[in-house]
RNA sequence: GGGGGGUUAGCUCAGUGGGAGAGCUCCUGCCUUACAAGCAGGCUGUCGUGGGUUCAAAUCCCUCACCCCCCA
C-alpha cells in the first residue's frame, strides 16, 4: 500500500460541505421504502419558514439526526421528513415591516398583491434555513420536503376542518378571545404569556342613582369602565346586601347600571365591590353570561376606543384613554384612592403586545373528547415522554382543556373553507371552493375572510406530510413515525394536538416517543433572545469549529431533562475531539507505505488486539444501549472513551511499537487488524461525529462504499474477551505506577530507568510483561526492564512501587528525599488501614453479612484482600526504607 | 394557589442503593515527530440543610432553605 497523506491539521472546511453534497447527490438520505424491516421514521418539528436556525433548532436537528443514522446503520428503512411552517402572523409581520419601510400597509396593495408578495418573501426565506439544515449536517429526506402551505397540506388542512365541522366539533360563536391589537388577530389561549408587571389598583367612586351617596370600586382598568354593566358584590357579604338591586350612576358616561350578587366576588379584595365589563374581561364575561347582563364592546379592532365609549374618549389607544380618564376621575372627584399594585398582564406571544380580551365572532374546535382519546392513549401507554415527567405537563393540560380558538384575523394562510350566501344567508362548508350557493342557488357567494391559526396544519404534519388524506404508499408505510423530538415550550401547542389530530383522523397515535429537549441557553442560566444578544449562531460556530464540532458537543450536552448551558468556548470540546480523530487517522495512514493488507486471522490476535476489540464492542453496546434509551451524553460520552482514552492512549502508542517489528508479516497484520478497529469506530462515531468519520472512512484503504450505509457496530458475544482486558488492566496499573513515580520524582523523560518487576504468583499479566519487555519499557521510558519473581531488591538503590499483584523497583536511589518517600508510604498506609477497617467491620456485621446479596459481600472479601496486600507490602517497603 | 425541576470539584454538568465521576480550569514536567487543539502526572468535594428508612443513602422517604420553569 501507499502511505496516505493527510492535511496536517483537521479543517472542517475542507470536506463538510462536499461530503453533504455527496450524500444528498446519491440519496444516501431516501429510505429504500421496499426494504423490509420495521421503518423508522422522523418529522422534524417544521422551523418558522421566515426564521433563522437558532442554537435550538441546532440541538433538536442534531438529537434528530443522531437518532436517524444510527437506526439507518443498523439496517431499518430511515426517513426524516424535513420541512418549514407558513408561520402565520410571524411571517404577516415580516412582509408588513418591509412594506412600513416603503411607507406602505397591507391594505394599501390588497389582499390577492399582498398574498403574492408574501409568497415571495417565504421562497427567499426557505433557502436560508434548507441552508443552514445542510450545514449541521440534517441527513434528511429533501426529496420529500413539505411547506405547511403547499397543495397536499392545503388538502390536508380543507379536509380536517369540515371533517370536524361534519362531526360537529368546530363551531362559530360570538365569544370573547385574546385578541393582539398590533397583529390584528384572535389568539388561542396558549398563545398569550402572562407577565407579572407593576400597576396600578384604582379606588373610584361610583354615585349611588338616588344621590344618596356613593360606593368604591377598585379596578386595574379604569379605561374600561365605559363597558361596565354591573358592579357585583358577594351574596354572603353582609356589607352590601342591602345594595343588591339598587342603581349606581358610571361617572363619566353618566349612565345607569345595577348592583347584582356573584359569588365570585373577593369579599377581601379591594372594597369587595368590582365593577363588571363582560366584554373586557374573561371573569366578567362569565359573570354577564349568568346574569344576561349586556355585552358592551368599546374597542375597535385596532385596539382604540370605540363609539361606545363618550365623545372625548373615542379613537384614543388603551393607554391614552387611561390617563385622560384617570385625570378626569380625578377632576370629577371620583377617584378616592391609588395604590401601587402588581398583576399579570397577557402579551402577544408574537409581538408581545399587551393583550386585549374582545368580545368577536370567531371560529372553535371543541376540544373535550379529543383531549379525553389524547389522555386515554397515553394511560395506556401508547405514548411514552422522556423525560418521563414531561407526562404530567401534558396530561394536566388535557385535563383542563378549553377549546381552541382557531380563526385568526390575517391575510396570510389557509382561508377558511366556509362560504356565506349573500342572498339567502346560507352558510357552507365545503371541501371543494362552491361556485354557488346550495340553497338559493345564488353565484353571490363570498368566502369567510379569516384565515386558521398555523397550528391547525401542524398538528397534523405527522401524516399530512406522509400524503394524508390520500392514502399514499408512504402514509402505509412510514406512518405512524418513531420518534418525535422537539421542546417542552410546544407540548401544549404542538405535540398534545398532533396526538390529537392523529387519533382522530387515523385512529392511532402519531408516535411512540417522544423526546422533549432542553432548552439551551447562555452560562449564566438565561434564555438565548435577541434582545438580550446573548444568542450563539449555530452557523457561526460551524464557521468556527466546524459541524461536527458542534454536533458532538451537543450531544455530549444533551442530559435528559436537562437544559443546556453553553458557550462558544464550550464547542472546543467537540473540536478537539474532531481534531484527535483526524491525528490519530493521519499516524495510522502515513504507516501504510510498502504493508500489504491482509485477512485478519482471530487466533493471531495478540492481547492488545483482542482489548481493543473488546473495548470497541463495550462501546458499541454502550452506544446501543444509550440512543435506543435517548441517553445522548452516555452515547457521545462512550465514543469519547474509547476513541480517546482507549485506542489513541494505549492501543496506537502500543502500534507504533509493534510497526517497529522487522516480521513483515506481523507489520502486515498489525497495520491491518488496526485499519479495521479504525474503520469500526468511524463506524460507530458515524452518528456523532458525522462529515469527518465520512471523511476518514473514505481516505481508508480497507473500505468500500460510505460510512453512512455501512452497517452499525453490534455487541457481539465473541469479541467480548474479558481476559485480554483484565491482562491490560493491570499492565495499566504498573505503568502509572511508574509514571507517577517518575512525575513525583520528577525525573525528565530522557532519563531511561532501570526496573524490576516482582509478580506475584497469580499476577494476571506476568507472561504479557515478559513478552513485551520492549513495550512497556517504551511506556514507562526504562532502559532495563526485569522481570524476577523472585528478586531481592537491594532498595538502597531502589524505590518501591506497590500495585494489586505486583511490586515494581525503580532505581532512582539518587533522585529521592528518603524521608518524603517515607511520609508518602505512611499516608498510604494510613488510608489503606483506614479501608480494610471499613471492609472488616461490614464483614463482621452480621445484619450486612446475611441481608447483603452474595455480589456485595464477594465484593467486600476481594476488596479485604486487596487492602490487606497493599498494607503488607507497604509495611515491608517502610521497613526497607526505613533501614538505609 | 397548583404542578414540575434544580442544588455533586473553581466553572458546566453526568451519576438512582454497595469503594465519589467527566470536560474545562488550575498546578508540575514534557515540542517523546499523529495531534501543544497535544502527552504524562497531580490538586480540589460536609454530594444544599435537618431528620427518617436500610446491614448499607449522593442515590429512597419527609422537613426546611435558596434558585428556575410551567399552569391558574
Amino acid at each position: 500500500m501507499k502511505a496516505v497523506e493527510l492535511e496536517k491539521s483537521y479543517n472542517p472546511k475542507d470536506f463538510e460541505d462536499r461530503i453533504y453534497a455527496d450524500w444528498k447527490e446519491h440519496g444516501c438520505f431516501q429510505p429504500d421504502a421496499e426494504a423490509p424491516g420495521e421503518p423508522f421514521t422522523v418529522v422534524m418539528p417544521p422551523p418558522n419558514v421566515t426564521g433563522i436556525l437558532h442554537m435550538g433548532h441546532a440541538l433538536n436537528n442534531q438529537l434528530q439526526d443522531t437518532l436517524v443514522r444510527y437506526h439507518r446503520m443498523c439496517g431499518r428503512p430511515a426517513l426524516w421528513v424535513p420541512g418549514t411552517d407558513h408561520a402565520g402572523i410571524a411571517t404577516q409581520n415580516v412582509v408588513e415591516r418591509q412594506l412600513a419601510a416603503k411607507g406602505l400597509r397591507r391594505q394599501d396593495l390588497g389582499r390577492e398583491k399582498f398574498v403574492e408578495e408574501t409568497w415571495k418573501v417565504k421562497e427567499r426565506h426557505h433557502a436560508i434555513i434548507s441552508q443552514q439544515l445542510e450545514k449541521i449536517g440534517s441527513s434528511c429526506d429533501w426529496t420529500r420536503e413539505r411547506f405547511t402551505m403547499d397543495e397536499g397540506l392545503s388538502q390536508a388542512v380543507r379536509e380536517s376542518f369540515v371533517t370536524l365541522y361534519e362531526r360537529g366539533l368546530v363551531y362559530k360563536g360570538n365569544y370573547l378571545v385574546n385578541y393582539c391589537t398590533h397583529c390584528g388577530t384572535a389568539l388561542a389561549d396558549d398563545e398569550v404569556e402572562y407577565k407579572n408587571l407593576p400597576g396600578k389598583l384604582y379606588q373610584v367612586q361610583y354615585p349611588y342613582a338616588d344621590g344618596s351617596g356613593n360606593i368604591t370600586v377598585a379596578t386595574t382598568r379604569p379605561e374600561t369602565m365605559f363597558g361596565d354593566v354591573a358592579v357585583a358584590v358577594n351574596p354572603a357579604d353582609e356589607r352590601y346586601a342591602h345594595l343588591v338591586g339598587t342603581f349606581v350612576i358610571l361617572p363619566l358616561a353618566n349612565k345607569r347600571i345595577p348592583i347584582i350578587a356573584d359569588s365570585y366576588v373577593d369579599m377581601e379584595f379591594g372594597t369587595g365591590m368590582v365593577k363588571i365589563t363582560p366584554a373586557h374581561d374573561p371573569n366578567d364575561w362569565e359573570i354577564g353570561r349568568r346574569h344576561d347582563l349586556e355585552m358592551v364592546n368599546i374597542l375597535n379592532a385596532d385596539g382604540t376606543l370605540n363609539d361606545a365609549v363618550p365623545e372625548v374618549y373615542r379613537n384614543m389607544d388603551v393607554t391614552s384613554a387611561r390617563k385622560l380618564v384617570v385625570a378626569d376621575l380625578v377632576s370629577g372627584g371620583y377617584l378616592v384612592g391609588q395604590t401601587d399594585h402588581n398583576h399579570d398582564v397577557g402579551h402577544c406571544y408574537r409581538c408581545s403586545t399587551v393583550i386585549e380580551p374582545y368580545l368577536s365572532e370567531q371560529w372553535f374546535v371543541s376540544m373535550k373528547g379529543m383531549a379525553d382519546k389524547a389522555l386515554g392513549a397515553w394511560k395506556d401507554g401508547k405514548i411514552v415522554f422522556y423525560a418521563k415527567r414531561w407526562e404530567n405537563t401534558y396530561s394536566h393540560w388535557l385535563e383542563n382543556i378549553r377549546d381552541w380558538c382557531i380563526s385568526r384575523q390575517l391575510w396570510w394562510g389557509h382561508r377558511i373553507p366556509v362560504w356565506y350566501c349573500q342572498d339567502c344567508g346560507q352558510m357552507m362548508v365545503e371541501r371543494k371552493d362552491p361556485t354557488s350557493c346550495n340553497k338559493c342557488g345564488s353565484s353571490t357567494i363570498l368566502q369567510d375572510t379569516d384565515v386558521l391559526d398555523t397550528w391547525f396544519s401542524s398538528w397534523l404534519w405527522p401524516f399530512s406530510t406522509l400524503g394524508w388524506p390520500e392514502s399514499t404508499p408512504d402514509l402505509k408505510r412510514f406512518f405512524p413515525t418513531s420518534t418525535l423530538v422537539t421542546g417542552y415550550d410546544i407540548i401544549f401547542f404542538w405535540v398534545s394536538r398532533m396526538i390529537m389530530a392523529s387519533l382522530e383522523f387515523l385512529g392511532e397515535v402519531p408516535f411512540r416517543d417522544i423526546y422533549i429537549t432542553g432548552l439551551v441557553r447562555d452560562k449564566q442560566g438565561r434564555k438565548m433572545s435577541k434582545s438580550l444578544g446573548n444568542g450563539i449562531d449555530p452557523l457561526e460556530v460551524v464557521d468556527l469549529y466546524g459541524a461536527d464540532a458542534m454536533k458532538f458537543t451537543l450531544c455530549y450536552m444533551a442530559a435528559q431533562g436537562q437544559d443546556i448551558l453553553i458557550d462558544m468556548e464550550s464547542f472546543k470540546l467537540g473540536s478537539r475531539f474532531a481534531n484527535k480523530m483526524w491525528n490519530a487517522t493521519r499516524f495510522l495512514l502515513m504507516n501504510l507505505e510498502g504493508k500489504e493488507l491482509v485477512p485478519i486471522v482471530d487466533s493471531d490476535l495478540n492481547i492488545m488486539d483482542r482489548w481493543m476489540y473488546r473495548q470497541v464492542n463495550e462501546a458499541a453496546s454502550r452506544v446501543k444501549a444509550a440512543i435506543e434509551g435517548y441517553r445522548f451524553n452516555d452515547g457521545a460520552q462512550a465514543i469519547y472513551d474509547v476513541f480517546w482514552n482507549d485506542f489513541c492512549d494505549w492501543y496506537v502508542e502500543a502500534t507504533k511499537h509493534a510497526l517497529a517489528t522487522k516480521d513483515e508479516a506481523e507489520r502486515n497484520r498489525q497495520v491491518s487488524v488496526m485499519l479495521d478497529l479504525l474503520a469500526e469506530l468511524m463506524r460507530l462515531m458515524h452518528p456523532f461525529v458525522s462529515f469527518i468519520t465520512e471523511e476518514i472512512y473514505g481516505k481508508l484503504p480497507n473500505t468500500t462504499g460510505r460510512v453512512i450505509d455501512a452497517p452499525y457496530p453490534s455487541y457481539r458475544e465473541e469479541r467480548n474477551h474479558d481476559d485480554a482486558k483484565a491482562i491490560v488492566d493491570a499492565m495499566q496499573e504498573l505503568v502509572r505506577g511508574v509514571r507517577s513515580l517518575r512525575s513525583e520524582l520528577q525525573i525528565p523523560n530522557e532519563r531511561k530507568l532501570q526496573i524490576v518487576f516482582r509478580p506475584d504468583a497469580a499476577f494476571v499479566a506476568t507472561g504479557f510483561v515478559s513478552e513485551h519487555v520492549g513495550l512497556i519499557s517504551t511506556f514507562v521510558g526504562a532502559s532495563q526492564l526485569v522481570v524476577d519473581a523472585h528478586a531481592e531488591t537491594s532498595v538502597a538503590k531502589a524505590i518501591p512501587v506497590a500495585g494489586h499483584g505486583f511490586e515494581v523497583f525503580v532505581f532512582v536511589r539518587d533522585a529521592i528525599d528518603v524521608d518524603s518517600e517515607i511520609r508518602k508510604i505512611e499516608i498510604d498506609l494510613e488510608r489503606n488501614a483506614k479501608s480494610l477497617e471499613g471492609t472488616l467491620r461490614k464483614l463482621s456485621n452480621e445484619q450486612f453479612m446475611s441481608n447483603a446479596k452474595q455480589e456485595a459481600i464477594d465484593k467486600e472479601r476481594g476488596k479485604q484482600a486487596e487492602f490487606e496486600e497493599k498494607l503488607e507490602k507497604g509495611r515491608k517497603h517502610l521497613t526497607l526504607l526505613r533501614s538505609l
